[in-house]
Formats: C-alpha cells, sequence, structure tokens
RNA sequence: GGCCCCAUCGACUAGUGGUUAGGUCAUCACCCUUUCAAGGUGGUAGCACGGGUUCGAAUCCCGUUGGGGUCACCA
C-alpha cells in the first residue's frame, strides 16, 4: 500500500436524486484523488432491489458531472476493475462468501423475520442492546445448532441469510484520519447479514469486497458509517486483506442541528440547480462546509482547481455544519459578478428566448437577443441579480413591456404635474440625435434646472414608466440600453395609465 | 437505553499553553447615491459548565451537560 497511487470512490445507491451531503462526500474524495494525482470512482450500491429507482444511477452520474466531478472509472466509463455495479458482482460475492463459510467466519441463518423481530422486542424490554442471539451459530463454531439440522434446512431448500461470526471478547481498533483511534468493544457488534436470502449482499459486505478488489486506498464517507467500521474490519482481517485508510466526514445539519433532511429544505442538489445555483457556488459553498485551508487564510471565493491544490483531510474538522443557504446566496452573487460576461450570455440567451416563446415583446427581437444587447443587460444588472436566470426574470423589462406600475412607487412618485412634465420631456427625448446616457443626462437637467425642480421629479417618474418598478440600474444607463422607441414608447403608455392620486 | 462521535459569535470557521480571541455570511448604524444593488467604514455578538495540570489555559486531562450518529435480510 505504500507509496501506491491513491485511488478513492463515491459509492452511491442508486434510490433517487443526489443529496447535498452526497455531493460533499463525493467532493471531498475527488479533491483528495486529485490532489495526490490519484483516482476517483463511481461506484453504484444497488444491492437492494427493493429501493431502486429507475433512472437515478444515470442522473447521479450527471449532477455529479455537472458539479465538475468527473469520475475516471464509473459504470459508464467502466474501467479495469469493474463491473462498477454491484448488482453485476453477484457470482464474486458468493465466491468470497462460500470462503467465509469454509473458514468458519460465517454460518447459515434461518430465523424468519418474525422469529427475528420478537427476539428483538424481547432484548429492547429487557433494556439491552438488540442483537441476533445465535440461534443458528453450529456447534463446531461454539453455538449449540447440530450440523444435521443445518443440513436438513439446506437440503429442504428452506431461506436463509449467511451471518458473519463476531469473534468475542476482543476489541476493535483503528485510526480514523479525521478523528483519531477509535475503539470498539466486539460485544456491542451484531452477527451482521452478509447475505440476503435473495441471494444479495448487504451493504457491508459487498462494500468490503469491492473496496478491497478495486484497490482503494482510503474510504472517505459520512459519519454515519463510523458505528459500522469494526464490522468491516473484522471482515477485512477474516480474508487477511490490508484495510484502507479511512476518514469519516461530519454530517450537514438542518438550522436546528439534526441531520439535514427534507422537511426543513431542499436536499436534493437537483432542487438548488433548479433554483438556478450554479456549479462553481455550490461546489465552493459545500467544499468549506467542514473543510478550510486554515493558517490564518482569509480566502472565501475557491475554484475547484484551486480546492484541489489546496485541499487536504488532515484539515477537515469534526463537528457537524449547519447547511446556510445566506452563505451560498452570497457566493452566488460573487460569482455572477465575476463570471465573464460571455459565459452568462451563453446561460442567459436560452431562458430569454424560451420566455420569448411565452410572451410577446414589442421590441426587436433580433436586438434583445443579440450578444451586444445582452452584454449591455449584464454590464447594468450583474450587481443586483442572485441568480443568472434573474437577468431575465428580474429585469423582464430589458425585454418585455412593463405590465404594471408599482402601486407603492406610484403612490410616492407620481405628482400632479408628472404627466405634464413627462409629456414635455418626451419632446426633448424625440430630437436627441444621440440617445446615450450622459447625452440623457444633460437634457433633463437642463429641462429641470429653469422651473428650478429637482431632477428627482423626472428621473422616479421616468424609471416607474419604463420599468414597472422603483428599482433598478443607473436611469440614464437604463434608457440608453432601452433604446429611444422603446422609451418613447413607455412614457407615451406611461402617462396614459398612470393617473395622480392624492 | 447501549455503543460511538462531537462542542469558539445566530451560521461557517481561524486558533494547537501567553492573542485586545481573527475572518466570512447574516444583522445593525453611518457614508456613497435618483432608486435598488454593489462598495466603504464602524458596531452588536462567541470559547457550554465544573474540576484539575500549569507561573499561565479556547488550547492538555477528567467529569457534567448538551447535540448528533448508530443499533435492519436499507444503504
Amino acid at each position: 500500500m505504500i507509496g501506491q497511487r491513491v485511488r478513492t470512490r463515491f459509492a452511491p445507491s442508486p434510490t433517487g436524486y443526489l443529496h447535498v451531503g452526497g455531493l460533499r462526500t463525493a467532493l471531498y474524495n475527488y479533491l483528495f484523488a486529485k490532489k495526490m494525482q490519484g483516482e476517483f470512482i463511481i461506484r453504484i450500491e444497488d444491492t437492494d432491489q427493493g429501493r431502486k429507482v429507475e433512472g437515478a444511477q444515470k442522473s447521479l452520474i450527471k449532477t455529479l458531472e455537472w458539479a465538475g466531478i468527473v469520475a475516471d472509472e464509473s459504470p459508464e466509463k467502466g474501467g479495469k476493475f469493474g463491473p462498477y455495479v454491484q448488482s453485476e458482482r453477484l457470482d464474486i460475492y458468493a465466491g468470497y462468501c462460500q470462503q467465509l463459510l469454509d473458514d468458519q467466519h460465517a454460518y447459515y441463518c434461518f430465523a424468519s423475520h418474525e422469529e427475528l423481530e420478537e427476539n428483538r422486542q424481547l432484548q429492547i424490554k429487557q433494556g439491552l442492546q438488540p442483537k441476533y442471539n445465535r440461534k443458528w451459530l453450529p456447534e463446531e463454531m461454539g453455538g449449540s445448532m447440530p450440523p444435521s439440522l443445518i443440513r436438513k434446512k439446506l437440503d429442504e431448500g428452506d431461506p436463509y441469510v449467511i451471518r458473519m461470526k463476531v469473534p468475542d471478547y476482543i476489541s476493535v481498533w483503528f485510526e480514523d484520519i479525521i478523528r483519531g483511534p477509535v475503539e470498539f468493544d466486539s460485544a456491542t457488534i451484531d452477527d451482521q447479514v452478509l447475505m440476503k436470502s435473495d441471494g444479495f449482499p448487504t451493504y457491508h459486505f459487498a462494500s468490503v469486497i469491492d473496496d478491497h478488489l478495486m484497490e482503494f486506498t482510503h474510504i472517505i464517507r459520512g459519519e454515519e458509517w463510523l458505528s459500522s467500521m469494526p464490522k468491516h474490519l473484522l471482515l477485512y482481517e477474516f480474508f487477511g486483506w490490508e484495510p484502507p485508510k479511512v476518514a469519516h466526514l461530519p454530517l450537514l445539519l438542518n438550522a436546528d442541528r439534526s441531520k439535514l433532511s427534507k422537511r426543513q429544505g431542499d436536499v436534493a442538489v437537483e432542487d438548488y440547480v433548479r433554483k438556478g445555483y450554479s456549479a462553481d457556488a455550490i461546489i465552493n459553498f459545500v467544499a468549506m462546509l467542514g473543510w478550510n485551508e486554515g493558517e490564518g487564510s482569509e480566502q472565501e471565493v475557491y475554484s475547484m482547481d484551486q480546492l484541489i491544490e489546496k485541499f487536504s483531510l488532515e484539515r477537515v474538522g469534526k463537528a457537524g455544519a449547519v447547511f446556510n443557504v445566506d452563505k451560498l446566496n452570497w457566493l452566488e452573487k460573487q460569482y455572477i459578478k465575476s463570471r465573464p460576461g460571455e459565459k452568462l450570455i451563453a446561460v442567459i440567451k436560452p431562458i430569454l428566448q424560451a420566455e420569448l416563446e411565452q410572451k410577446k415583446s414589442l421590441m426587436p427581437i433580433e436586438t434583445i437577443t443579440s450578444d451586444d444587447y445582452l452584454a449591455k443587460v449584464i454590464e447594468l444588472m450583474r450587481e443586483r441579480v442572485g441568480f443568472e436566470h434573474e437577468f431575465v426574470t428580474f429585469s423582464s423589462y430589458f425585454f418585455f413591456e412593463p405590465e404594471s406600475y408599482d402601486e407603492e412607487a406610484v403612490k410616492k412618485r407620481w405628482a400632479v404635474d408628472t404627466s405634464v412634465l413627462l409629456h414635455e420631456f418626451t419632446a426633448i427625448l424625440y430630437t436627441l440625435e444621440e440617445f446615450s446616457a450622459e447625452n440623457i443626462e444633460a437634457h433633463l437637467k437642463e429641462f429641470v434646472a429653469p422651473k428650478s425642480l429637482k431632477a428627482a421629479v423626472l428621473i422616479h417618474p421616468l424609471r416607474i414608466v419604463t420599468s414597472g418598478v422603483s428599482f433598478g440600474p443607473s436611469l440614464y444607463h437604463m434608457l440608453e440600453v432601452l433604446g429611444k422607441e422603446t422609451v418613447l414608447r413607455r412614457i407615451q403608455k406611461g402617462i396614459e395609465t398612470i393617473s395622480f392620486q392624492p
């Protein structure tokens, strides 16, 4: 193992969407592998046929790739350690299970669900830890079940599971990269089922075998697996294999510090994608939930490449971290502010085009869908939006006529003489040869000065009639971008529909 | 309940025996400003508690409390 190339894996079960906690686990595995110039692999753990969801495997991988986490080996990509789907490796598990049976490290168990449940209830009632009572542990392994009876059941074809025999009176010890030494007493470890009655292995058995066969050097997974670590270690010992190094990540938490769950917000990466968060921000955010550069660094914004360069398991914290959307939102804004215009245009254009199929625009389509126009909108709006799609939805007046005028704004800014003033000023705008921000501003001030009025008496109404709302970018620049024709049309419409409310 | 893990501002965290306990988000105030943002300045706010060890503990040890995970033929 020394000097061996680092290999890590993310091993989700295809039961649905990708959980943000899963994304972070995948990310840390990926970052660590890449940092060490090693390999990152995706393996699908579909040993529970009942929970398998059609299409989940594909969407899981797709979402990871969307986030920039691309595997070196996976079910779709293949690799020399395949197959990478556990349901396609059944014969492998069967072989290793037989070996454990032969070596008396595992035994057949014919107990029914009812029997087990009854036993469990009894133990709980007695205040004991629910554990299998070893009724079917054979005589030759220290139990009380005669081989003949086991043989008979087997011959009759009764359904059975295969359990591992946890050694008595030993302690299992290991060193967690994040947590340090952890110790368990074997008395607290149950005789875990290795093979289910449907012939499929359990997670514990399959993952240990695959982790070994696929030559992973480091297992990085959530803390919820910490307590099943001793079972896995025992299996490695039974087989005489060297266990990989392990790191158990702290959990992601709800605001109330319970394990991050639905009910209290979105947990699926897909939910965040749908809301408009970018991969940059989500990766950055999730990376900082439990890891930091340390050494006095005050950097908050990291690219994937920077994360790879700086990541280390030693600097992963031990305590759970609350998934705080406020910080995510802030990060998203940071990325929007610094994202190159072309990239934003590429994202915005399809959104706009979809909108244009729903709604009619009075503006020239070729103009408003041009890169040139979109670039101008972006420059005016990039510090004012929280998501990329808001370039279209939040400031829709750059593409569509205002459908209404903000009532409160009108009430506050529309005076008795506003319509008249606007009408007069329109005449000036009409004559403008150069419809530029500077020119508009100069003429507006010129118009207003002799009347000893403040520019605000026109500025606010102009914003209302052209945008419909009371907030937005610099008015003059906004008018310039909208263009003379549109501005004149909207002023006219505004004067016609808005009336002074005393 | 047994076992295991964890514990610095509301949130994410820096800190590894000597710091006015630092940064970011959020929040508050002010500045900038036609609006909204962005930006700038400043503020509020934290070492869960109790014992040790030590000249000296956020830092080391023990305990308490609190939180979490896990105890399936689910992963």
